[in-house]
This record gives structure tokens, C-alpha cells and sequence, in this order.
DNA sequence: TGTACATCAGTGAACGCGCGTTCACTGATGTAC
DNA sequence: TGTACATCAGTGAACGCGCGTTCACTGATGTAC
């Protein structure tokens, strides 16, 4: 829910109804909103790595990173940010939220970086276009989600996918 | 103010209180609250995209192109949203708002592509890269900001701004 | 030059509303004896 | 096996607050005569 609409335009009250419960309930489970938020953010980064690593345990191959490129930077994925990479979805706004939040993010975001790291040590150059690729592809997402349904969207999104997808 | 706060988090009394008014004149100059963010959007697309373009007027070379990135993924421009890109501090968040600021933000990045575009035209290699070079950019002051202050976060602006610097 | 009047930016109080949080309570569940 | 009691997830009403928007008003400004 989070994910879809925005850390600001979710209450307390949506999150409740969405599992057929009332406001009152939602103490008993967190200290507060910043509490969920932050630990919705923990979680959906865990899912989302997970999903990206699921093939292979660990040791990610150039296919495996390929593949998860690929669907990362997809129409499915742009057009779905409520079941998508949180970072994309909500860096930006979470980068102006209190220090819960924004570290919850800066978690999710070392996750990545750890999960494109596991296949052993990297040289410099290779460090580089890690972090590189990491900031196209979330770019891209987050650019495509505004863009949807226009043709500079439909363009930016195939570029990118072929130009990471391609190597260089 | 918005590209600082985010737009859900400033109020017409923010932005009326900032310029020593109060709430109620506000309406003599806006429609509403959506006619303000997409005005500003606007706004600041235009003096962002002037700022990029000022040295050469019109024709770009790749000289301008560097310098341009050089600017964009910098510390300084991470460090300071409220004057930087609204494309960078608000995409993610105007995707999810109503038509007219989404579409507001659908011009802005659109500017940013016809000024890339404006030293002639491109074969479809080059308008990949163009588009892979774009999310890149705005992809790494988003994650520079959440990052800001960390190791990881660092890196990656370094990184990043090299690979874009060098060409690849 | 002086007066009457229209315009309109800005005021400040009010509106209805939804927010995050609190709290006294209910009632199902599981344990102790 | 049956009874008494503690636990605690969930209820629903209330709180104080800030939000976007409206509206009757004020008062400075500029034009018409």
C-alpha cells in the first residue's frame, strides 16, 4: 500500500481497513507510524532481493544479473510499484523522512548493493559500473512510473533496458 | 519549498508564510493547491533547464554535455533540492499525484530531452544512450540523497559521476 | 487639481474533514489449580 | 474435567491538530470626470 500510493498519503486507517480491522488495533502492533513505515520498508526490501536472488544461492553469474536487470526494468514492474522494488518507489520521499525511515532505505539500498557484490571481490572499475547500473536502472523506473503512457516513457524504458542489457 | 519538502508536505500556509502573507490571499493567484505545484514544477523545470543550457545558446557540444553532468551529479546539487531538479526531488512523488501535476512533470522531463536533443539529430544508438545517460543521472542524486552521509552513498556519486565524465 | 468610485491583493476567521494517537472497554484464548 | 483468572488483540469513540478552501471584509491604488 506503502509502495503504491506514498509513504505521506497512507494513514494509518487505510493500512487497518485493508486487513478488515479499525484504527484502534494498530498500537498493539506498532509504536507508531514511523514504525511501520519503517519496517514495511525492511520487509519489501527483503522481498524484493529475495525475488532478484532466488535463482542461484549467492553466487550470481552475468546471467543472473542479466535477468534480474531484466525484470527490473519492465513494464511489469513499473506498472506495479505496490508489489516492486521499495526503493524506487519511495527513496526520493523517504530520503525527507525522519532517521527510521531514511535508515530503513539506506538498508535497503546497502541490500542491493550486497546482493550485486556476492559473487567475490570486484576491481575498481567493476565497483563503478555496479553502482552505475544500480543508478540507471532505479532512474529508469522511477522516470518510466511518470512517463507511462507516453511515447518518450515507451522509449526511455526499452533504451535503458537494451543499453544495461546489452553490457556497453 | 517543494522540491525540498516534498509536495504533500507543504501546506498553502508554508508556502504563503514564507513570503510574508497569510493563508487567505492565496487563492487570488492560484486555482488551488494543484494549480501551485504544477506552476512550480514548471517553474523550476524551466530555470533548471536554463541553468544546464546557459554557457552555449542552443547548439550543445559535448563539452557543455560534460559540464552539464558535472553539475548534475554533484555533491552540491544533492546537498540542495530545493534548488536543484525538480525531475530528481519530485518524479517519484508526481507520479502518483492527479493528471495535471503529473503532466506538469511530463513537460519537465521532456525539456530536459529536447535540450539533449538540441544539437541535431541522433541515430537510434545515440538516443539510447541519451536516455540511459538521463536516468542515470537523476537516478544517482536520488540515491545520493538517501545515501547522503554514508560511505555507500559516497561511492556511488563518485562512481557514477566518473563513468558519466569518461564516457565509457 | 481635486473628488468619487471601481478594482483587487491581501486579511483573518471559519468550514468540514482526515490525520496520528490515546484510552477505557470487550471478549476470546490459554493456563493454573 | 471443570472453574477462575490473566492476557492481550481488537473495538470504537474521543482528543487536539493542521489541512485545503471559502468568504465577508479592508484598504491601497489608479482611473474618470
Amino acid at each position: 500500500l506503502i509502495r503504491e500510493r506514498g509513504i505521506a498519503s497512507v494513514s494509518i486507517a487505510d493500512v487497518m481497513g485493508a486487513v478488515d480491522l479499525t484504527v484502534g488495533g494498530f498500537y498493539r502492533h506498532f509504536d507508531s507510524k514511523e514504525a511501520l513505515v519503517s519496517e514495511a520498508i525492511e520487509a519489501a526490501s527483503l522481498e524484493t532481493v529475495g525475488e532478484m536472488t532466488l535463482p542461484s544461492h549467492g553466487s550470481q553469474g552475468p546471467a543472473e544479473f542479466r535477468a534480474a536487470v531484466a525484470r527490473y526494468v519492465s513494464r511489469d514492474h513499473i506498472a506495479d510499484p505496490g508489489r516492486g522494488c521499495p526503493v524506487a518507489a519511495l527513496a526520493a520521499e523517504a530520503a525527507r523522512e525522519a532517521k527510521a525511515t531514511r535508515a530503513a532505505m539506506q538498508r535497503a539500498v546497502g541490500r542491493v548493493v550486497a546482493m550485486l557484490e556476492a559473487d567475490g571481490p570486484k576491481t575498481k572499475r567493476e565497483r563503478r559500473r555496479m553502482f552505475t547500473a544500480l543508478s540507471t536502472a532505479v532512474g529508469a523506473v522511477i522516470l518510466g512510473r511518470v512517463l507511462k503512457g507516453t511515447r518518450i516513457g515507451d522509449e526511455l524504458v526499452a533504451s535503458v533496458r537494451a543499453e544495461l542489457l546489452e553490457g556497453d
